[in-house]
DNA sequence: TTCCTATATAAGAACTATTCTTATTTGGAG
DNA sequence: CTCCAAATAAGAATAGTTCTTATATAGGAA
């Protein structure tokens, strides 16, 4: 699973600093290395993991402001929570539309692209507003098949 | 959300019986209670919910037995745990292959069928071996955007 | 630049979902 | 009926997340 190209990771960085000035919201350093970190990595990493390594360059750092920064990341569009099998919330600062393979035994969760993007099916109107479609496939990964 | 038919409600519970002869498992009234809870209904609801409703008929269960049955049930193939937004797992005795509306104001689950199963995807192959797809299209339910 | 204050943060308590521990009960084989 | 491995009840423990409160600071105004 290699890294983010740091192109990719600088013009993340800009998308911060224009949505902080549009919605009003500040740009602290706690909000710069967080979003930071979650924009370098493509592996989904969970909140704890994040505090852990942000922790290291910015020793008091809090969990809450973590926890409520990823909280506004969101609300902004800057990452998006992902959908594990069991507990903890995943991040992903990928905004390009993909999907999920999730290992069901070590919790790895890798992108994919799909050479057509599935539509809305036609029953969802009578559910409700569609707003986005995530397929999700689970099943183990080569690494822990070899182990 | 109308509920599940009554024969359909029986056939599962015969399923618990066989499942559990198969494996050896007991077939305790407490697992009938938590089976039946989540087979009669189709609102896939979560541990706690459970856990109440069960307890009103049977008021000394407990939580771990909740968790640890649902637990079992999922291994027994008999209920499977659905991806959510945010927190809490939610449970399903829809053992038909579908799908799931899920809207994220009020977390309500509603199930769909698609026309044509979409088969996995050809780049999955290098990331591991697929067991299962699941579409999820997110949105707002029609309770909610009338409210 | 300095001052001001609404916004954001640190620290740790509180809360919530889930799992664990231990003593007790029970399904079902014999 | 008897027996015992498996299952349960009760509640403590743990893990992830959110809340509370005192303090700090980003960024606009003077
Ligand atoms: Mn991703
Ligand atoms: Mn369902
Ligand atoms: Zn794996
Ligand atoms: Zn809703």
């Amino acid at each position: 699973m290699k890294a983010v190209a740091p192109s990719e990771v600088e013009q993340r960085l800009e998308y911060l600093r224009l949505a902080c000035r549009n919605t009003g919201m500040r740009m602290t350093h706690q909000r710069m290395e967080i979003f930071h970190e979650v924009a370098q990595c493509n592996e989904h990493p969970d909140a704890e993991t994040i505090f852990k390594r942000v922790r290291e360059r910015m020793p008091t750092v809090s969990h809450d402001t973590v926890y409520r920064t990823l909280a506004s990341l969101e609300e902004m569009g800057l990452v998006r929570r992902v959908e594990t099998v069991a507990g903890r919330a995943r991040y992903d600062a990928n905004g390009d539309t993909h999907h999920h393979f999730v290992c069901t035994r070590c919790g790895q969760i890798s992108d994919f692209y799909l050479e057509q993007e599935p539509s809305i099916p036609k029953g969802i109107e009578e559910l409700g507003r569609a707003e986005s479609l995530q397929v999700q496939v689970r099943g183990i990964c080569h690494n822990c098949k070899n182990n």
